[in-house]
DNA sequence: AATGAATGAGGGTTCATTCAT
DNA sequence: AATGAATGAACCCTCATTCAT
């Protein structure tokens, strides 16, 4: 086997593990794990069932992929986001930006992220929040030093205040998407901003 | 059939009901609905399977029987809580206490609620948004009254900024069981409250 | 206990016993073996589940009791009928006649008597074949008779040309009732009894 | 997929649909509908349980479709075989015949054809009697033209008197078949044949 | 490599039968 | 004697997974 065929191999892995993993992400967020089939999967992807198997062992297995991608992709950008901004306030700002922007584009990954949490509870708090929380660190840092520079309420506790603003976007976005827009979409960004800044400043800066 | 008959066949029917929905409750939150089995449920409720399809039609029944029950409950004792005080901002409070109360207690309850709506969606949606919104409109007429009374920003559209603050607490109540409590939940709902109020409250009023 | 409550403690047994067979019979045959409900049975018989269980060992048992009575009184009512004929082939007009009159009264039996013959072909063998043909036996009798006075063709076999009869009205009784009168009744009875004497009679007696 | 895969596939779909419904056929007469376990034709198939699934959207869809084959093949038999005579009577002698030896090859159809009328009278009635009847009607035009050419009795109405020899063998068929051959079969064929054509012939063709 | 036919474990649901009241 | 609540065996059907082609 020549090199190239190696790298047309490799490739070829790859597209088809896509095709399948963005399939997959729609079927899964649209019905749940425990109802999704993967006869629709594989039929979507244009693909037999047969060859969805021989690129994800089991179905668990082709579940848990979406999650890690989702992840991965997630705080990547909300890590290179907050890389382009100086000050903390502007830095958290931008992640709480990125991160709206991330769901509104994947808005069906924020089902797959909170549906089926009991399901692998054990699996995925390994994979979603090691991972997950690995970005929510660098938000906390800027968190703490936005306090060391008085620029937030000292008595509040980052990681608190961090979880409910985490909570808030998800849940927001959540409860957008299942709802079907009963809400504006930006209106709603903006207001949550509002208040959770106006919050959370301290006097002098408003 | 005697009269005092009667009303034991009714007890027993409701002692069944009763009996057969709080463990559905905790199974359905823990594994959500299609991952749950009936034969579980009937175990841990000390019956037999048939016994269950004496009480509930099928499983789905049993399923939407919960967050109607769930729903009625939730209703009754926040109008109940708000009706106790007589300024809007202390009813707002109230509200938000209750609530909070309701699911510290029921906290299994917020999944039902949250999971399976997609499965659903039709069939919840007419009794979960109409009810569950019942005691939700209660609230946007205080909102209203508060603005009226100049204390709260005027800018601000009731409906959003409610469903903002359902929003915060379903799914600070959603994470915070989900994740077994991985910050305190008094704690933490202080720090909403505070957020939520110091944000929408007129200047003066800080 | 007196003698007279020993009577009427027989009386009542044979009242429910005839209470549930009427409506069990109903029952049966309009759903056949398998597809009725002992619920049912008891439901309109007006009684509770479990009385039925107490007059039928089970739900095989209430079926063949029913096969038991239908054969029992179809034959006395045959046989009868015949005694009051002196004639051969009168008495056979007259079993004829009264056969059919008995399911055009009791039409739903029918099909008591043909649906479930493989459930239970071996028991109902022992009861259905020997018990119902105690009367074809008798007809058979009038039959031979019939032939040695030279009223009938010598060279038709007696036991086959009876045997044919009672399918023709059989399956004449069992399609009227499941089509639900296609054709008329009393049309159609003269014709099969014209076909059938028109042949089985020696030339002189036309 | 080549075009000889396509065939294959098709073979392999008609072979399974075929090894199916045979198998059905004897145990749906022997059992009836309700009496009957899908599990139970997949073993004598030699095939998983799934498998029938693969074929069949139910059981009921087996059923039916094994009534439809029935009837389809048995109109086509006997269009054929009166159509290779001339003259009227030996078009329904043949008619007849064919009938006979059908459901002497095919002798568990019957049952299949009897036995389940309730349960699917509905659905039943459109296939069964529209296109089972559509041979009876073929016969009803030769036996009127009999009539008119004075070779069968005026008075008798045609539909009545085919509906009458219909029921004769559906019966003399069905109980032949129930009872295990009680008596010869080709002896009673010419039988009941005899006593039908004597009777309803006139006298000059005797 | 890709397929989809075949499988059977698994789970929802029914209903004959039992038994405490 | 009568009841009907409780039960669980039985049976239909689905679908994840395997494997021969």
């Amino acid at each position: 086997m020549k090199i190239t065929d190696k790298v047309k191999k490799k490739d070829l892995t790859q597209m088809r593990q896509k095709q399948i993993l963005d399939v997959a992400t729609r079927v899964f967020s649209k019905k749940g794990f425990a109802s999704t089939q993967v006869d629709e999967i594989a039929g979507l992807a244009g693909l037999g069932k047969g060859t969805v198997y021989r690129y994800f062992k089991d179905k668990k297995d082709l579940f848990l992929s979406i999650v890690d991608r989702g992840i991965r992709n997630l705080k990547d950008l909300v890590l290179e986001a907050m890389a382009e901004e100086k000050e903390p306030l502007d830095k958290i700002k931008k992640a709480i930006e990125t991160y709206l922007k991330f769901f509104e584009k994947h808005s069906y990954l924020i089902r797959v992220f909170i549906h089926e949490q009991s399901e692998f509870q054990k699996r995925i708090q390994k994979r979603y929040y090691q991972h997950y929380y690995e970005h929510v660190n660098k938000i906390e840092e800027v968190f703490k030093k936005a306090q060391t520079l008085g620029l937030i309420k000292k008595k509040i506790k980052p990681k608190l205040a961090i979880a409910i603003l985490t909570d808030m976007l998800n849940s927001f976005i959540y409860t957008w998407q299942l709802t079907g827009q009963k809400y504006s979409l930006s209106e709603s960004f903006s207001l949550i901003t509002e208040i959770y800044f106006t919050g959370i400043l301290e006097e002098k800066d408003k």
